[in-house]
DNA sequence: TTTAATCTTGACAAATTTACTCGGATATAT
DNA sequence: ATATATCCGAGTAAATTTGTCAAGATTAAA
């Protein structure tokens, strides 16, 4: 019941990226630098994140990724849906298969429907810029006597 | 992101038990014949269930296994995170390990959180007995001219 | 124009996990 | 006794995960 790394590292570097938006292109290099994921693991993450229309690509020297919307616009169900597929604890829940019984009428998957539904619930409501604003907050907290006398 | 099998049966043979609740031990081989799980691999699921005592066991022949509890009190957490470890879509979630990043700070591990509560909400107000109580509902619907004139 | 940086693609491989199978021991009702 | 069960620990084949690698295409900058 795990993710697997393909959805944290991309988590991750779209969150990456995100810090460093307005700043042009950000390599993979620099990515893989900072996160401490294998430049060519990367380009497998971020090549479905391209291809769906969340990263716009800058070929070339100085080249390299950046997000094609405002952190805003971008939530953390599409980068992990992407990537993982989708967020159900099992196959039936996405795929027309009757899988396991017979009956339409399967007990178990109400309540993989239910996780289902709860999970994205929460995916669906974090953005980018949620993630941003957490950071900032983080960062705050960290200065321990900024406001004391 | 999906549960193995280990969680899929071991919830169904709960369920299972929870269906002939009350009517003496219900050996492996009849669960194995009902839901098409091989006996040998049921082995593998029942005995963990066992030692955490939500099932009993009765060995020599006419023996098998019965509900330890009532169907009220098993919830579909306590089958599920026995048989798959806890619901959470990390590991950092439930270690200690401070994990990806190097400060305790980090912003995904908010977000894995969240979706973690939101599944155990989930399968902790959900028992056995929920499931026989949904399954009884829906045998009711699938007899569709019962209050027709 | 040359060079260097970077993206792009696809194949490949090691490591891990999953999903079982198998053999044999132990216990008990008939 | 015998048939029917649970128990227990190995072992194993397939699938998935987690990467690596090589070769080529594209472009910015010198
Ligand atoms: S149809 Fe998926 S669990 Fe029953
Ligand atoms: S500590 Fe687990 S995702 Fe960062």
């Amino acid at each position: 019941m795990k993710l697997s790394t393909k959805g944290r590292y991309g988590l991750k570097a779209m969150f990456d990226l995100a810090l460093n938006d307005g700043s042009g292109p950000v390599s993979l290099t620099a990515i893989s630098e900072r996160q401490g994921i294998s430049i060519h693991y990367l380009e497998q993450l971020v090549s479905p994140l391209r291809k769906a229309g969340l990263l716009k690509s800058v070929r070339g020297a100085q080249g390299g990724y950046l997000l094609a919307k405002l952190p805003a616009e971008i939530s953390v169900r599409e980068i992990l849906e992407l990537l993982e597929g989708p967020l159900a604890p099992a196959a039936c829940v996405t795929d027309e298969k009757n899988s396991c019984s017979h009956s339409d009428l399967c007990v178990s998957r109400m309540i993989y429907d239910r996780i289902y539904a709860s999970i994205n619930e929460v995916v669906d409501n974090i953005s980018l810029q949620d993630m941003l604003d957490e950071q900032y907050r983080n960062l705050q907290d960290s200065i321990p006597d900024m406001n004391n006398k």
